[in-house]
DNA sequence: ATAATTAAGTCAATATGGCTGACCTAAATA
DNA sequence: TATTTAGGTCAGCCATATTGACTTAATTAT
């Protein structure tokens, strides 16, 4: 901690400062998703596949438009991605209420390899988080909320609500 | 805030409430790429671009071989996109003291173009950190600084000595 | 002086993950 | 009945990354 607080002055940010946020946020976030990556290597899984195979668990019988819409990549990506994952046992597809709709789910080996991905994540951050109050977590909570745009906010909002 | 102070119990972390703090992660990285992106797109160039420019920008005279460590790229993968941007006239690239290495630099057009990029994130952090006091801000660099693993710490504390 | 190592470059092949445009079906809604 | 919506698919394109093999030139070690 000392270190980092003679890299990152504490109570005025310019540009100088702000830069080093870009490289934090740069370095932690690939070494964030390395993790996960390397087990979907096995499964030849991208992380693509991650995404899909975490909001489906997050929101059972999701559809793909709500999907699309949390992932923001195309049709034909998901397409590819989505179809890999229901022909290799992951993902099962079934009828909505309104015959457009197809509802996802996890199967047991989704959940599985849902939870193995995820609790590589979720270790990493309570290992982290052990370290700090309640004032800096917070505060990184906080601040990345704010990172989000208003219509991406709303997302985060309805997948826990 | 009162949206995520309800979204998130601020003194008690269990798994749930850690995987709102990966769905923070992804959707706040996700948008943070987005400004520089469609600079970049005009240009026909993407995020491997932008972070050599950074990089380089950040370090003058960096080497090939630095500038490999601290993108963790193939120099197959580092080669096509400094090709480019070399052509196009945004680095250009020395024979170091050792004569074996080459250092790069940004020309005036590669100066602007990632003054022009990073102003984008710049201002973006700028007006979200405006919001909040100095523990917040701490806090959030902090996690984030051990949220990197250890070898990337000292290619980050490298770059800021 | 020679051998080994290092920095850089290149060729070829492969995979992932995005994109666009065009077009289709079936179901719901206006 | 006409339109919109949800989903699917075909074809092609591009960016970013990978591996493996090999070369050149310069430095360093023996």
């Amino acid at each position: 901690m000392a270190d980092l607080n003679n890299l990152i002055s504490p109570f005025f940010l310019n540009d100088k400062e702000i830069k080093k946020v870009i490289e934090l946020i740069f370095f932690s976030y690939r070494d964030f998703t390395a993790g996960p990556d390397k087990i979907l290597e096995k499964l030849s899984f991208g992380r693509a596949h991650h995404r899909a195979i975490y909001f489906v668990g997050k929101k059972n019988n999701i559809t793909i438009k709500e999907l699309l819409g949390v992932l923001k990549i195309t049709k034909q990506s998901l397409s590819r991605v989505l179809n890999q994952l229901v022909k290799e046992g992951f993902i099962v597809v079934s009828t909505g209420l309104d015959k457009r709709t197809k509802t996802l789910s996890l199967t047991n080996n989704g959940k599985n390899l849902e939870n193995e991905l995820s609790t590589i994540q979720i270790n990493k951050i309570k290992k982290v988080i052990n370290n700090f109050n309640h004032e800096d977590i917070n505060g990184f909570k906080k601040i990345l909320y704010e990172m989000i745009e208003a219509d991406n906010k709303k997302t985060f909002q309805d997948l826990n609500a």
